[in-house]
RNA sequence: UCCUCGGUAGCUCAAUCGGCAGAGCGGGUGACUGUUAAUCACUAGGUUGUAGGUUCAAGUCCUACCCGAGGAGCCA
């Protein structure tokens, strides 16, 4: 009886019988010779099935064969220098679990919208199947740079009884009675985890109802948001740029294979090492204004600002103390110019953008309720945040990371929607 | 919400000045013992997004609408 085994263990059973599960991704034939790719989800292999080696039924089997059908093959593993992955099956059995109907995503060019109305299928292909492999590497490597540093995970609620930001990009639910909405950010909810735990994260769904049509943005995305205790702004870009390095560099170290099919530039992501540039705001308006860009002093920077900034460095760029008037109530003020907030971005390289957005949170009570008045914020919804300041406040920092566009980034996308598995944007809410 | 572009065979796209609706891939049939987006031959496949309008004649021009893509603002 032939063993059961995975096509990403196949180097283990050079030369012995092994039976693998799949599916046919595609297959050519040449006579008396039929060249099957097998897929089972860890690789494909391909099988050669010739004439002279298995039962007439077998043989003729292949014909009948389409693309995705789900087929049990038992063979020999032979080592083939011809092959991508080293070793090919030399067929002795092959059984039929199902034929598939004919298949709509052909090995040849598609559109993004075809694809996208049949992403439950494009996700057997082998590029997603790249993308979504290292979004895993992602995610773990992201839990274990925070696990491995005596964070506790203390995750957000996702119904939220009120806006921390405004209500216009919240998505409003029905709630028994009353309403809810759907967070945007856990922050808020990881400042009380950091009185509680000094070191805390959350990682989950946030939503933002922007009517936004860009590379860069989903209506549904996942954030990681650490926030420690007794941390100030410059402790927060050490630990910001501790946790980027360690991100790319193990993405780089345990899917090289995978970034190499989606052809994305190694070197690039090689030099992603600390220290990264910080600049401050007004240093980063200064690029701008040398670059001759339409830019007004004192506004938030725009998609073309942010890659004028970052084309100037060779790793992730941190801007930091952007005017306070254009940031949220709960940034502290800078003590030496109250007219800036210790935030802080991160603006990744090749055009990339922010992919985080951080800082010191105010921890004085009364210019907390000063904010919240001046930002006409309902003091009421605050009450339970307000707590968090009255009871032992200490100052302290976090940021948010969007794990779809540290993928895209990595990968090397044009855009974010290939980056989750099922994406969720303005146009789009199936399947 | 605004700006720009697009919608033609299952898919990706052509169609000149308004003048016969085309190709590649995929499907089907056949050939081939080393193919790797295989190749070669033959073959079927069309309400040109929808509704109006102009014209001898509309895929092409005009109007409205629907759908999609890219960008802006906003953000991770």
């Amino acid at each position: 009886m032939s063993e059961n085994v995975y096509i990403a263990d196949i180097a283990k059973y050079a030369d012995k019988e092994v039976q693998i599960k799949g599916w046919l991704y595609n297959k050519r034939h040449s006579g008396k010779l039929w060249f099957l790719q097998v897929r089972d989800g860890t690789g494909i292999i391909q099988s050669v099935v010739f004439k002279g080696s298995v039962s007439d039924e077998v043989f003729k089997n292949c014909e009948e064969l389409t693309q995705e059908s789900s087929v049990t093959v038992t063979g020999t593993v032979s080592a083939d220098k011809r092959s991508a992955i080293g070793y090919e099956i030399q067929v002795k059995e092959l059984e039929i679990v199902s034929v598939s109907e004919e298949y709509p995503i052909t090995p040849k060019e598609h559109g993004t919208s075809f694809l996208m109305d049949r992403r439950h299928l494009w996700l057997r292909s082998s590029r997603q199947h790249a993308i979504i492999s290292i979004r895993h590497e992602v995610i773990k490597a992201c839990r274990d740079f925070f696990d491995g540093r005596g964070f506790t995970l203390v995750d957000a609620p996702v119904f939220t009884p009120n806006a921390c930001e405004g209500t216009s990009t919240l998505f409003e639910t029905d709630y028994f009675d009353t309403k809810a909405f759907l967070t945007q950010s856990g922050q808020l909810y990881m400042e009380a985890g950091a009185m509680a735990f000094g070191k805390a994260y959350c990682f989950g769904p946030t939503f933002r109802a922007e009517k936004s049509k860009t590379r860069r943005h989903l209506t549904e995305f996942w954030m990681i948001e650490p926030e420690v205790a007794y941390m100030d702004l410059a402790g927060d870009m050490d630990l910001a740029e501790n946790f980027v390095e360690y991100v790319v560099q193990r993405v780089l170290k345990n899917k090289k294979s995978e970034l190499e099919s989606l052809e994305r530039n190694l070197e690039a992501l090689q030099k992603v090492i600390r220290p990264f540039p910080r600049i401050s705001y007004d240093e980063a308006t200064e690029i701008l204004k040398k670059a001759e860009a339409e830019f007004e002093y004192g506004s938030d920077f725009g998609g073309t600002d942010e890659t004028i900034i970052s084309e100037g460095f060779d790793r992730p760029v941190m801007v930091h103390r952007y005017p306070a008037a254009i940031k949220a109530f709960y940034m502290k003020e800078d003590p030496e110019d109250t007219s800036k907030a210790l935030c802080v971005d991160m603006l990744a390289p090749e055009g990339y953008g922010e992919i985080i957005g951080g800082g010191q949170r105010e921890d004085d009570l009364d210019i907390l309720i000063e904010k919240i008045k001046k930002h006409d914020l309902p003091m009421e919804a605050f009450n339970w945040y307000l707590d968090l300041r009255k009871y032992g406040t200490v100052p302290h920092s976090g940021f948010g990371m969007g794990i779809e566009r540290m993928v895209s980034w990595v990968c090397g996308l044009s855009h974010v929607r290939e980056t989750i598995p099922f994406p969720r944007l303005m146009h789009r809410l199936s399947p």
